[in-house]
DNA sequence: GTACATTTCAAACAGTTGTTTAAATTGACT
DNA sequence: AGTCAATTTAAACAACTGTTTGAAATGTAC
């Protein structure tokens, strides 16, 4: 029965639809016990509190996705060769591609939160993810200079933020550019198309030679 | 005197500090009036409301960045060669630190906002610029069309907003990262350092060859 | 100084927010 | 049946939001 699941995961539910639609901020308690037919005061009595609830959300993914991306950033680094950076990048996509597995539309859902994540909130959030999953990003980063011998640290830095927000960005935005490049190239891109065009992309600008001057 | 500005300057002032430290949505009046030391109701007097408010502000910027852009655009298209995409992107960078002229920090400031505008709230601004701006925008992506000849418009299209992405978000967080770059590479970063590290990352990217598949 | 328009001000408005409370209900076990 | 804990519920809480009001203050012109 659709209607017996249990309380929490009937939030869950809600609250990541809407987190997702409209941001963490811009989305009240209400607005989520309203959707999933459930009392007001259930998210306090069974998360505690909004921000714990968002970091439930979260980490329904990140529990499944960051042991995976782990190991695939281990294998990686056990081979003795440095690696193609495009290589590197394609690592992501299987293993955020299979949080389709764990929901309806999971992948496109996690995306946007973490967009949201990075541009809603500022503190907690961050705090959450490099506390539970730092050293998952540190290989992830090892990776990158291996690959990048040319590049400084400091350059590989920059570079990686700049590419965290091409991919937040984009994942924040991506109802409004998929209705876009529907109306204006007649073109249908699911989620997997966006992560596919954005490797190529991401890639490039990682490895573009250092200006001269 | 600097006391002695009127009332609207004073809440211009505090407005796009607090809008680009926090968000438009995040930002009070009452934290605003406070800053800027005028009654809350000045506000709705002078601006009518907190969108107008929101779109003054991001004009102050835009009247002169905008107007300036344009006149380059068109410099570019007159010339019959098409033009190396690093020198397209690279009409941006004196007009933008330009901005330093208006306020101390403007370039900054403005930059910051515009990453609001994109993250925070999804409606009037979207609009309202499109409205005022979208004539310049369409040179610009007539320019890198041009200079890329080999991508096809709708390649350009999601390439242009992965770009614009990284320019949103990098503004967005441009003290986190400062702090970040300078307690981990000993690095002082200022806003022309950060743009000028950008336009090499960002032509690589849109000019990216396409993926085989 | 009188008249008039502009601007400032404190106060209140109606609406929303996240959270708490205490009573009512449900469930499981003896 | 009865007992006890887990859960759900409606109501209220205090704090906050943007906006409006009408009186007070200020500035300007005659």
């Amino acid at each position: 029965m659709t209607s017996k699941q249990n309380t929490q995961q009937k939030i869950l539910d809600a609250a990541e639809r809407l987190f997702a639609d409209t941001g963490f901020s811009a989305t009240s308690l209400r607005q989520i016990t309203g959707m999933a037919e459930v009392n007001l005061a259930s998210v306090n009595y069974h998360f505690g509190s909004k921000k714990e609830l968002i970091q439930a959300v979260l980490q329904r993914y990140l529990a499944v996705l960051m042991p995976r991306l782990d190991q695939e950033f281990s294998l990686l680094l056990s081979s003795q060769k440095p690696n193609d950076l495009s290589q590197v990048l394609s690592v992501f996509v299987e293993p955020l591609l299979e949080l389709n597995k764990i929901q309806n539309r999971g992948t496109t859902l996690f995306l946007q939160l973490l967009g949201r994540g990075y541009t809603d909130v500022q503190g907690h959030l961050r705090w959450f993810f490099n506390h539970h999953y730092g050293r998952t990003l540190d290989k992830f980063v090892l990776l990158v200079q291996q690959s990048c011998p040319a590049l400084p640290a400091s350059e590989i830095f920059w570079r990686l933020h700049f590419s965290l927000g091409t991919i937040v960005f984009t994942m924040a935005s991506n109802e409004a550019l998929k209705d876009i490049a529907a109306a204006d190239f007649n073109e249908v891109v699911e989620i997997d198309g966006v992560i596919k065009r954005l490797i190529p992309y991401l890639a490039a600008g990682i490895a573009a030679p250092l200006q001269s001057d």
